[in-house]
DNA sequence: GAGTGGTCTAGACCACTGT
DNA sequence: CAGTGGTCTAGACCACTCC
């Protein structure tokens, strides 16, 4: 084993024995740890890595190397679902007074800040095969930034998509000024005559990539869910597709399953 | 920018534009990275080290840095445990042709190789209040692995929580030598007369630990979910929970969630 | 044995944070 | 300004892969 993976158990061991509480300060790595580990400096910063990059230390330029703490983390269900169907058809009075977002975080709607942006674009490949259309149909591609009041990073990135000619049947839904629409997708489908049935969603985590820890601000052993969601109609017809990307760290999903009795 | 951002960031570049194929072989480190980009070694590898924590590439010793190709995924859907809870009663005959994982899978049970290990332990606070027990009451801990019959590392890890007084009311549900169960947790569940109401599943994503990354066989640059799944029987008493780790890199979760009609 | 990546050293200099 | 981490160099030697 080489000497930086040794360091590297060593300090993570300390670490979970609760030798430094969480938020607490490691010794410096120059002079502290290179005396005390009898090594260079990148040796020593090479151990670091590792435990930066499993989430463990925090790593702060001009400060030192901190224990991580656990961020506090934002629940996610499915209920939510079928919570917005049942507000569809509400009154808008009812609509504005909570979106789907709060009632999963408990939260309420002054805590939040939306940012939405529209633009039309062609279906590719991937979304014209989901919708059923021709490639190269116009899509309404909607995009949604959702961060608490007092920090300065997003904690999720929306992209959603309509197919346009649908999308027009109601002016309104063209339009961004019009967000953060009380009642949310489900009441604008609503308001151009579609109920839907069911929601599919297709899951998988990774790193993210350059361009996502630049947007959500991630810190380096932060990993992301890539969340498509799948809309269908009563008649079994793709509505709307969402691309959403949610920070690993401080997300948690919650999908409960139904079953039927014996 | 560093010097090492900007190799990374020229390399992503050609990476994405087709520069390299999927699974081809970049230059090597020395001398012909250091020689393009007029640099030291360490400098080159601290740019690549990057790219693998990414998943971008792979750093294989001793022969090169390659393109990372995607992986096949494995899809796990939440259809399988109403699946499963319909094949519960069914005869051994139908339990035996497949499992869960085949079901979600495509595979047949040949292709797959399980490990079961069984142990008594006792409840800590966290499943003591799950289960609703006091503190150290006895539970039956229960854990699997599965992999690919041609490959060395499992590609999940499953540890199972029974309470053990419930658990023994079927003295083969304690024999580790009964496993694969043909028919699975429900049908183990439905021999001791209970019936599944509902399924919660809690995921959250992050980087594997150290064990994590040793057990899986996981490369840098790949993130786990790890998932609880709580079954709830028709009393709605929790009798069973489960921990699952499935890497993120092959693993493709999808939950569907069926709405009421209007 | 040739090619290639992995580890480690010793030290210089820069950049950020807080007093 | 002192303390601390971030970047970079030049080079030595080891370990793995494949012919």
């Amino acid at each position: 084993m080489a000497k930086y993976e040794k360091i590297a158990d060593d300090l993570r061991t300390r670490i979970r024995a609760g030798e430094w509480a969480p938020g607490a300060k490691l010794p410096s790595e120059t002079p502290e740890l290179t005396a005390h580990y009898k090594t260079s400096l990148p040796t020593i910063r090479q151990a670091l890595s590792v435990l930066a990059a499993e989430g463990v230390v925090d790593k702060v330029h001009g400060r030192g190397n901190f224990v991580r703490k656990p961020r506090t983390v934002v629940v996610r269900t499915n209920e939510r679902h079928q919570w917005e169907k049942d507000r569809a058809r509400q009154s808008e009075q009812t609509r504005l007074q909570t979106g789907a977002t709060e009632h999963d975080t408990g939260l309420t709607v002054s805590d939040l800040v939306f940012r939405a942006e529209f633009r039309e674009t062609e279906a590719g490949e991937d979304l014209a095969t989901l919708f059923g259309v021709p490639v190269g149909t116009a899509l309404l591609e909607r995009t949604y930034r959702t961060r608490y009041q007092e920090e300065d990073e997003p904690f999720n990135i929306a992209r959603s998509y309509l197919v346009h000619d649908v999308a027009k049947g109601n002016a309104d839904l063209l339009d961004p000024s019009q967000e953060p629409w009380p009642g949310g997708t489900q009441n604008q489908l609503f308001t151009i005559g579609i109920e839907l049935d069911r929601i599919v969603e297709r899951i998988t985590a990774r790193p993210p990539t350059a361009e996502e820890a630049e947007e959500l601000g991630l810190k380096p052993g932060v990993s992301v869910f890539v969340l498509r969601k799948i809309s269908y109609d009563t008649s079994g017809q793709v509505v709307e597709v969402s691309d959403v990307t949610l920070p690993g760290d401080r997300t948690e999903m919650v999908f409960t399953t139904p079953l039927n009795r014996w």
